[in-house]
DNA sequence: TGTACATCAGTGAACGCGCGTTCACTGATGTAC
DNA sequence: TGTACATCAGTGAACGCGCGTTCACTGATGTAC
């Protein structure tokens, strides 16, 4: 169980707020958006439906609360990878190699948790109605300015280069989510996204990119 | 109505199947795929839910039936544009701006088809689990083929093409579709999308590409 | 340190709803003779 | 050309189900005195 009950006391739940969201994420990992159920998540934390309603104003808001998780999740496996990547002696290929990373475990993300990741990105808030906000999009604002930083932005690429990095990483990542490209495909074709798109910043791409 | 009774015979509906069809579609291109349901699209077409069923096996063969052939019709829209592009006397000028045309249609048709662009890759009959069918995918190949035959698709890049092409466009129609872009700055971005590709397939990108 | 009590997080039963699906049926259509 | 009949596309009533949500309630917790 994810949160143990202390004592022998079985009325309180300890927190019942995170167990929600915890199993509700597992029903939506398993199942897609619509598993996710708030009577669902009741029976499976042996509690009643109704005590869900002291933590939650209704079924959407749990919904939309456990999407905003993984959205920040994504954010946090770029950020760990994209640190995992050991430093270069030149600034232009530590740049590179960062912004690749980043790529990478955004599909990455996607290939591994297709149903969440499908669902964390069909409903949001009514606040956080445009991408451009969370972590994922300002990890990749960061990885353009070392680029930049490196001098490996050309001029007018400079401008295109967050859209086009962007559509290509979140296309090849949706795609692979909803089981439109073939699982032995998927490391083929995420190096070519990368490529691809390194060679739209950068005029050309790091022989053998293999990575 | 979609179909109008010939006669004063209220008892023989004329053809279900696609009025049906025509209603769920309509029915997702408002709400979204869960506004589709049998007893509404019954009731919409005042007919008994049970009458449905002479037409379909279920719900579900219905609803991805109304995908097919959005899916489709998408297809016969990219088809369309492209063949409105007038004809260039280069023949890699041609195939440029039919490559272009072809990316602009896919995008602009979930720029104006938001649910049902999404529902359509959202659910598919177990024989289509892969994108790669369908009219889209082949008139991108078949587009592919045209730069190649211009000269227009250099050695290493030729293979990442296809895939990067894809997702790229893909990517932004998804976004667009779920309105994580702000519309005033959708334009701009399909143009940005556009220019990206051709110059990682092309190695540059004609001047003053404004469509 | 012990007791009274407000607070809060649960219970459990009930609500109405809309859903997909089934079944025995019936009305219209068209074909054979 | 008219009638008998098989075929087929509808009806309408009923089924069980699971859902989100509500309500009056109760048990545990912790604080004031």
């Amino acid at each position: 169980m994810l949160t143990p009950r202390s004592k022998g006391h079985d009325y309180h739940h300890g927190d019942l707020r995170a167990s929600a969201i915890a199993a509700g994420r597992e029903m939506i990992k398993k199942g897609g958006i619509n598993a996710l159920g708030l009577r669902k998540v009741a029976e499976r934390l042996q509690v009643s439906p109704a005590a869900l309603y002291r933590h939650f104003e209704d079924v959407e808001t749990l919904q939309a609360e456990i999407c905003a998780e993984v959205r920040q999740e994504l954010g946090e496996f770029m950020l760990a990878v994209r640190d995992q990547v050991p430093i270069s002696r030149s600034k232009s290929q530590n740049a590179k190699l960062r912004f690749r990373a980043l790529g990478h475990a955004y599909m990455d993300f996607a290939n591994k948790n297709k149903k969440l990741f499908e669902s964390a990105f069909l409903f949001r808030l009514h606040s956080q109605n445009q991408d451009m906000d969370g972590l994922a999009w300002n990890l990749l604002n960061e990885s353009l300015d070392e680029l930049r930083g490196a001098g490996e932005l050309l001029g007018k690429t400079d401008e295109e280069a967050c859209m086009l990095a962007w559509s290509a990483v979140h296309g090849l990542a949706t795609l692979v989510a909803q089981d439109a490209i073939p699982p032995e495909q998927y490391e083929l074709s995420k190096l070519q996204i990368m490529n691809g798109v390194e060679r739209a910043l950068t005029g050309k791409v790091s022989k053998n990119s293999n990575f």
